[in-house]
DNA sequence: CTATTATATCATAATATTTACCAATATACT
DNA sequence: AGTATATTGGTAAATATTATGATATAATAG
């Protein structure tokens, strides 16, 4: 995890972008909380605790550049906002999503089991696929039970 | 085809809405663009030939209602604005749509193939699936010949 | 270690899509 | 046809996101 941190910081120099302490304290906030998706407002008012003078453009500035290296990954349900997620790719696809009409949570499916559609998809030579975006939506068992 | 269009109009009844002569402008653009997925503004400039004095928001109330009565489904193509395409299903899944990272293009995919995916994810009771969205990024064969 | 230079930040204005509001109007029903 | 009520149009408001421009900071050279 600590090593996590310092290969994004080290793609950051890399690709001649400076290290600044709003961009560190962004990334922290985004690999102490990887389970979670983010969305700029909540990165904002983690950060704003360890540096109170950020800006919440900033924030979106360096989402959108940490999109571009590869650090997070987008995500969109539909609830208004962009929201973001720590991209532990290894050039592999992102796993599924299932979203609670009842309540909203969001789940995270490990599964992939999307290869035998991709290939299907692939046959005819017609579109090359290099990602896949998949939400489930659904209810939760508590939201299900609440519905009988 | 003609068929549909007085079922959805019949549905718009049978729930109480009134039919409105934007109403039915609005049903017959999308009806005569069923292989589009149109965004709102679209829409809007399809429907003001026929009726010039429409506003944008009656357009924007009218979609939000189409889609409560199951008439249209929401897309989101990431391009900053909804779209709109008209809900065949007669409960059924919708098909899946192939996002071209060159172009923009999207095409429609009419295998759904996701249903031993569906059934792993709802075997252990934790999670009941109603409905899904399935994109898939890449390139078209012309985007991807370009490439080269 | 300091000076330099270019990049990044903050604050705020601007943009873009979508929604809210309200007086005027049109639809469905008697 | 007349009436009650839902709907519309125009516009203001709200929301998320991006652009701008002056100031501050990080990386590099001396």
């Amino acid at each position: 995890m600590k090593k996590d941190l310092e290969a994004y910081k080290e793609s950051l120099k890399r690709e001649g972008y400076k290290l600044t302490y709003q961009r560190e304290a962004i990334l922290n906030a985004i690999v102490e909380n990887k389970d979670e998706h983010l969305s700029c407002e909540d990165i904002y008012n983690i950060v704003s605790k360890d540096c109170p003078e950020i800006g919440i453009a900033t924030i979106y500035r360096t989402l959108q550049l940490f999109e571009k290296l590869d650090i997070v990954y987008k995500l969109n349900f539909d609830d208004g906002y962009s929201r973001y997620e720590l991209n532990h790719g290894t050039g592999d696809h992102h796993h599924h999503h299932l979203i609670c009409l009842g309540c909203g949570k969001v789940i995270e499916v490990k599964l992939d089991l999307l290869d035998s559609l991709e290939k299907e998809i692939e046959k005819d030579g017609m579109f090359k696929i290099v990602d896949h975006n998949v939400k489930f939506y659904g209810y939760c068992s508590e939201c299900d039970e609440a519905k009988e």
